[in-house]
DNA sequence: TCTACGTTTCAATGATGTTTGAAATATTGA
DNA sequence: TCAATATTTCAAACATCATTGAAACGTAGA
């Protein structure tokens, strides 16, 4: 369960318009990554750059690293994003459960029924 | 539907501690919201700081302002909060359903069942 | 071992963000 | 109109963040 701190750090790694591309680029590449220099290319920004901007990330818990010979291929922490939602939610629902019914609408949309 | 660049917008705005608090704050006071002198108390910051943050969170569209005699009452902007859950659950979801679940799980929680 | 490749580290620079206290503004009630 | 209350604006100081280019590092293949 994520806290408030941990929700700080997460909510300022994603809100630079490079970092949040970068985890959107992250995110639809799926549990398969992308190496740094692809992402670099995908994200439109310098290597010494996107490094800066991915140590971030990683600070925050969004992403994780993994070398594949000489290239690094980074991931999306899909359960720290997951974790992110539902701290929103959590605070957006508290005391007002109706809040939550566009998100919930939303989730219908992009995803099959929970078991 | 937010883009882009209204969720960095809004997650930069989260991503600092005293804003973060402040939302918190007004999520759980509900649609009444709360005066700016008892945000100030509640979240333990200066008059002149709340106001600098509040405006932060206002051109982020997180909050809105009215004035009520002297005072000037605050309130969480649910449907932009919402936004937000969304922007982050359509690309956490892109692709990957199976990422949504614990979000889910968590709505269940927290929410009744949506209509 | 040498060279090329992919990435990170470092130091410098400029840009933004945060905090503070004093002064200004708006509102109310005497 | 005057004084009190609630809040914002302003300017200054300080801290943090983003970007750049050069240099360093680790890995792979000739």
């Amino acid at each position: 369960m994520m806290d408030e701190g941990q929700a700080v750090a997460a909510f300022a790694a994603l809100g630079q318009a490079h970092r949040l591309r970068i985890v959107r680029r992250l995110v639809t590449a799926g549990p398969e990554g992308l190496a740094a220099g692809l992402l670099a290319e995908a994200v439109g920004v310098s290597a010494t750059n996107l490094s800066f901007h991915l140590k971030e990330l990683s600070r925050a818990g969004l992403v994780t690293a993994q070398r594949e010979g000489r290239s690094i291929r980074y991931r999306a922490a899909y359960p720290d994003l997951s974790a992110l939602i539902q701290f929103l939610m959590r605070d957006c629902c508290q005391g007002r459960p109706e809040v939550c019914a566009p998100a919930v609408a939303a989730l219908a949309t992009c995803c099959p029924e929970p078991a």
